[in-house]
DNA sequence: AACGCTATTATTAGCCT
DNA sequence: GAGGCTAATAATAGCGT
């Protein structure tokens, strides 16, 4: 709704991406004020710009009532509560230095997820690409290793139960990259991400990701996928 | 937007309610989800319908995730306010979580290095390998873009030098991808990071490395190479 | 960085199934 | 309630200031 078609990708001019944030940002907050006026509806919103600015915006009640609200519902709120709340003491003496260092590991990831490239040197960006391809090398061993270790398992199920039940079920026979491999429970899978509903009838989650281990923490994240 | 005009006021037929509600719901977590990824930003939508249903939004990260980061800024302050922390004893509530921080970010710039790798599933495995064949690209088109810069700079400073003093020194006509470009003298580079460049004549660093701006910090890193 | 201005596309209100 | 349709309004990309 411009001058062209946009298509759903980071914006990759920083001037551009920069207005359009600040625009939508408020077309955002909008939308949000009318449907919580509109349907009656408790809302809020939370934007952190890449450059880490926070802008929020809550219905009637306050963002704490709604975040409140929210934990309750979904019942996670207890782990991060707790720690915050009881480790009140002489470890704060760090504080300084762990937000520094985690402002340095903010920035590193960023170079590394090939972000917030003005400043470096073609010498740096060569070592970012080279540890880049090192890392993908591993990676993608790693991958085949895992997925050549769950086709071996599935074969070997498939193995056991065509010896056990000696049916001659021919279906049985066919390839193992069509099996259907059990990742770790993903939930239904929006093109958008995270985006699940709680307490209608479709579906019973256990209990929450806790801490993720894997790729890059939730509350520093660039980008999208 | 629709067949009339429409006031920002309570709808008060019930029916009509729910059903824009449902569809600015999906509209808003839509416009939610495109400004996470055209902007970079990381956003968090909690929408409570006036019959108490909960439905969520969260870019990237998940919405604990959000949530939390939001907890940090708001008690903070904003960052720049961040030397409140010296100030107030309060801040101390933080230093757990900063070491929570930091923990996390140290498992995952592990993960993105390609390693301790044992633990993660392969569709784990594929979303590291995509984040790094996107960052190899930004990396790359980065290069190419300094690299050009730069041959274009050496290249208008022959020019000079060929108009300023006509001697018509032939070999100066070269290609300019053999010219030696002057890479800012770099120290012994070892494989992993901490490698910027202190002391060459194009930038007087003044202070120690207290922060490192450029690829990871010493005290945290990976063995290898 | 914020504002004003359109040409365009995107969203959606009211209907209907 | 969930979708589909369409007229009509709303949002906004790309400009200039």
């Amino acid at each position: 709704m411009g001058r062209g078609r946009v298509q759903l990708k980071r914006i990759e001019n920083k001037i551009n991406r920069q207005v359009t944030f600040s625009k939508r940002r408020a077309g955002l907050l909008k939308k949000a004020n009318e449907i919580s006026v509109l349907c009656d509806a408790d809302v809020a919103v939370i934007v952190f710009s890449s450059r880490g600015k926070l802008t929020e915006y809550a219905s009637n009640s306050s963002m704490k009532g709604v975040i409140q609200r929210y934990e309750r519902y979904s019942s996670f709120g207890t782990e991060s509560d707790r720690t915050s709340l009881e480790l009140n003491e002489s470890g704060c003496l760090e504080s300084r230095k762990l937000q520094t260092m985690a402002d340095d590991l903010h920035i590193n990831i960023r170079h590394m997820m090939g972000e917030d490239l003005d400043t470096l040197t073609t010498k740096q960006l060569e070592q970012i690409e080279q540890q880049l391809e090192d890392a993908l090398q591993r990676i993608r061993s790693r991958k085949t290793q895992v997925m050549s270790d769950k086709i071996a398992a599935l074969q070997k199920e498939l193995h056991l139960r065509d010896t056990n039940m000696a049916h001659g079920n021919l279906q049985q026979q066919s390839s193992p990259f069509f099996l259907p491999i059990p990742f770790s429970s993903t939930g239904p899978q929006f093109g958008i991400c995270q985006n699940r509903e709680v307490g209608s009838e479709d579906e019973s989650r256990g209990p929450p990701p806790g801490r993720t281990n894997s790729i890059l923490p939730h509350w520093m994240l660039p980008r999208q996928q």
